[in-house]
DNA sequence: AACGCTTATCGTCACACAAG
DNA sequence: CTTGTGTGACGATAAGCGTT
């Protein structure tokens, strides 16, 4: 679990987590609906999923994080304070803003501190940059291994980052990396050809634009494949709780009437 | 092995929306 | 208004699987 809790109850996966060490590696997704008591549950095979120094914030005591194999952790519970939290009260307008928009990907790079890339995201190696660019008849040079150059971003800098090359053609470069790969330049216009005319430069421009959304639809694509696993274990959380309500219920039944009748 | 079906993944287009 | 970004929709392709 390395997300932070949000305040419309879902806890977003591309949160930054408060663990100074780094995101955790497990991917638990888990739904906390707001101004109710809560259940995380994660797959059997992650444990523990609170790093320490986690914090999850969530505005009602007594919730619980559970996993599969029944063993129960600590929860700190932290005030989520008024001005973030999801009042009753809220305008149905913000209400509906709050539980159908999801955060954008801009907002999530921002709110990262500058452009760390969610742990889900699947580092480009130099092979599949390869295929990208060749698939896409990009040509490209390999220029020099990244280790070579540092580049800082702020915390946590890491992710795909898109420099200006002074000495590029009117569209620019994009020179793509990646922690521990290599860089990679696409060359849009031969030697000798970078004076091209309008139509090389829409084109050169339509190329980026394809690249840009390609890439696009990939986060796109992995963020809706996050958030229905969220609904699904949101499903999974809440039929837990509904059984264990009606068993409770139950319980509850049978010892009123046991008392009744004594 | 060949075929058809289902499912997953990807690239592209079109559109809505926000920011400048 | 222009530009950039996010996302739904669509078609193409590949992989997996059962059937013949």
């Amino acid at each position: 679990m390395d997300g932070m809790v949000e305040e419309n109850g879902q806890v977003d996966p591309l949160a930054p987590s408060p663990d100074p060490q780094g995101p955790i590696a497990s991917s638990v997704q888990s739904v906390i609906q707001p101004n109710q008591q809560s259940v995380i549950q994660t797959a059997a095979n992650i444990q523990p999923m609170l790093g320490k120094g986690n914090v999850i914030l969530v505005s009602k005591p007594n919730s619980v994080i559970q996993t599969t194999q029944g063993s129960l952790q600590t929860l700190r519970v932290v005030d989520a304070g008024s001005d973030d939290s999801f009042s009753e009260e809220e305008s149905p307008k913000k209400r509906r803003d709050m539980l159908t928009r999801r955060p954008s990907y801009r907002k999530i790079l921002n709110d990262l501190g500058g452009g760390e890339i969610a742990e889900g995201k699947v580092e480009q190696t130099s092979s599949e940059a390869d295929s990208e660019l060749s698939s896409h008849s990009i040509p490209y040079h390999t220029v020099l291994p990244a280790t070579a150059i540092q580049i800082s971003s702020g915390e946590g800098g890491q992710g795909i980052h898109t420099l200006t090359m002074t000495n590029s053609t009117a569209g620019g470069a994009i020179v793509q990396y990646a922690q521990g790969q290599e860089f990679f330049v696409p060359v849009v216009a031969q030697s000798g050809n970078i004076s091209g005319g309008a139509g090389e430069d829409q084109a050169r421009k339509r190329e980026m634009r394809l690249l840009k959304n390609r890439e696009a639809a990939r986060e796109c694509r992995r963020k809706k494949k996050e958030y229905i696993k969220c609904l699904e274990n949101r499903v999974a959380v809440l039929e837990n709780q509904n059984k264990a309500l009606i068993d409770e219920l139950k319980s509850l039944k049978e010892l009123y009437c046991q008392q009744k009748t004594e």
